[in-house]
Order: structure tokens, then sequence, then C-alpha cells
DNA sequence: ATTCGGTTACGAAAAAAATCGTATACATGG
DNA sequence: CCATGTATACGATTTTTTTCGTAACCGAAT
């Protein structure tokens, strides 16, 4: 069988992913450039971080050139669903909708993010 | 102002207040009866973990008798709200729809909380 | 060729979190 | 009084995660 162990983002790690989920792919300094602007972080603490990402295989590279390209591996989907599956655990006794609420009731969503949520209800109540 | 820093939960934290939240109060050994179910864990390690929680203030205690008896202190809902928070934040780029898209099209959820969940809907379409 | 700016490699330290061993206290049944 | 079972205290270790210093590398401009 081998699986594959999915090795789990850390919270430093999911925040690289971010910048890669949104750029598709980026350079060591692309990405910290991005992240040292929300945060006090040094340039080899995100290239050790994407080294290590590179190690587990939560992302690609591609070295074919001195400066490096880095791209996600883990689909912003994937990962997700897993954490969200994990909060929903550890948080709402399993049940979904009890996050559901706690979400729409707690953040501002615009008339149309309430509108497709309304179809998908729709669809599911069949 | 002395805004109390509200230490937020770790993930073996969240555990042991899962329990507590379900019982609203609870002794060392019936925390760790129940952790210990799913989870192959020493008894001195909960013991330590709601220590530490003290500590933090995420619980407290009633030591006086010899058996002390853990409560919570933080409550599940303002743990849900920062923890639902922070999701969206790291992986929903601050859109709660599509959290709880996400959230609704991965996990079964049953008719009668469909149903809660158009109600809630229906107030905010307002 | 030499220097300079930008890059990766690598190891190690620091910080945070989790785990457990051992000591000790205390109530109670014998 | 003593042994035993159950508690807490506490230090120490281990593991995981984050951070960064230093060296080495390379290409381009001088």
């Amino acid at each position: 069988m081998a699986q594959q162990k999915t090795t789990r983002p850390t919270e430093s790690e999911l925040e690289i992913l971010q910048v890669l989920w949104a750029k598709e792919n980026a350079t060591v300094r692309e990405v910290h450039e991005i992240l040292s602007a929300s945060k006090d972080v040094g340039y080899t603490t995100t290239l050790k971080l994407l080294q290590i990402m590179h190690e587990k295989g939560l992302v690609s590279r591609n070295d074919s050139s001195k400066t490096h390209i880095y791209q996600p591996v883990v689909s912003r989907e994937k990962t997700q669903k897993h954490f969200v599956g994990k909060m929903i655990d550890n948080l709402f006794s399993g049940s979904s909708a009890q996050l559901v609420m706690q979400a729409l009731g707690n953040h501002k969503t615009s008339p149309d993010e309430l509108e497709e949520i309304q179809k998908l209800l729709n669809a599911l109540k069949k």
C-alpha cells in the first residue's frame, strides 16, 4: 500500500501556502516579501520553511535555475476540508451545522454570498 | 483597561476543554478516563495539562478537597468564534461564506439542521 | 580577476507543546 | 500504626515548530 502519510501543514506553513495558492507559484523572495509585510520574520526563516515543506512534500520546486520556484502540492480544497473536519470534531461535537451557524452568525456575508448558500441549501434539501 | 490576555488553548488543551464543556466540571481522573479511551496518554500528562491550563486561566479549580475539581473558564462559544475566525482568515481568504459552503458540502447534515440554517439565512437576508 | 548582491544549504539554537517519572501527601481499611 | 490506593506537585525530558546565523555559491558589473 505504502499510503503516503499526508503531512499536515503547521501554522506557519499555512501562511506560506496561502501565498502560493494565490500566486500559483513563487520564489522565496516573493513569498517572503508578502509575509514580511504583515509579520516580522527573517528571509532565511522563510527559506528554511519552504525547504522543510519541500521535504515533506507540501510543495514542489523547480530548481533548474539558481532561483528556485516553489509550487503548492497540496490543494487548497483538500487542506480546507481537513481543517474544517478537524474543527468540527474538536469544537462543534461533530455537527457541521453548528459550525455553519457560528460562521454565518458572526461574520459579515454579502447578499450574493447568502444567495449562493441558499442555492446549495436548496440542493441539499432534496 | 487591563484587558485580560486571552490565552488560546493548544490542540491538547482543546481536547480537555471539550470534556469540561460537556460535563460542566470534572476531576483529573474523569477527564483522563475519557481522553484515554480514544488516545494513548498517561494520567500525569493529563494532570499536568490541567495544571498548566489552570495557570493560564483557561480553567478554574476547586481544591477544597483532596481531589481537585476543574471547570472551564473560557466559554465554548468564545473559543469557537476565535478558531472559526482564524480559520476564515487562514484558509478562506476572509470569506465566511466559503467556509460555510465547504462545511455544508462535505459533511452530513440532517434535515432538521438544514431547516435551522434556513431560518438563520432568512433572518440574515432581511 | 575581484567584488558585490542575491541565492541556497545547513546546522543549531530557541521557543512552544506534550509527555512522563518520581516524590510526596493523605485518607482509609486492616 | 501501617500498608495501600489514589491524589497532586514538580522537574526533566522529548518532540515539534520556529527562527536565524554563517558559509558557500554564482552571475554580473567593475
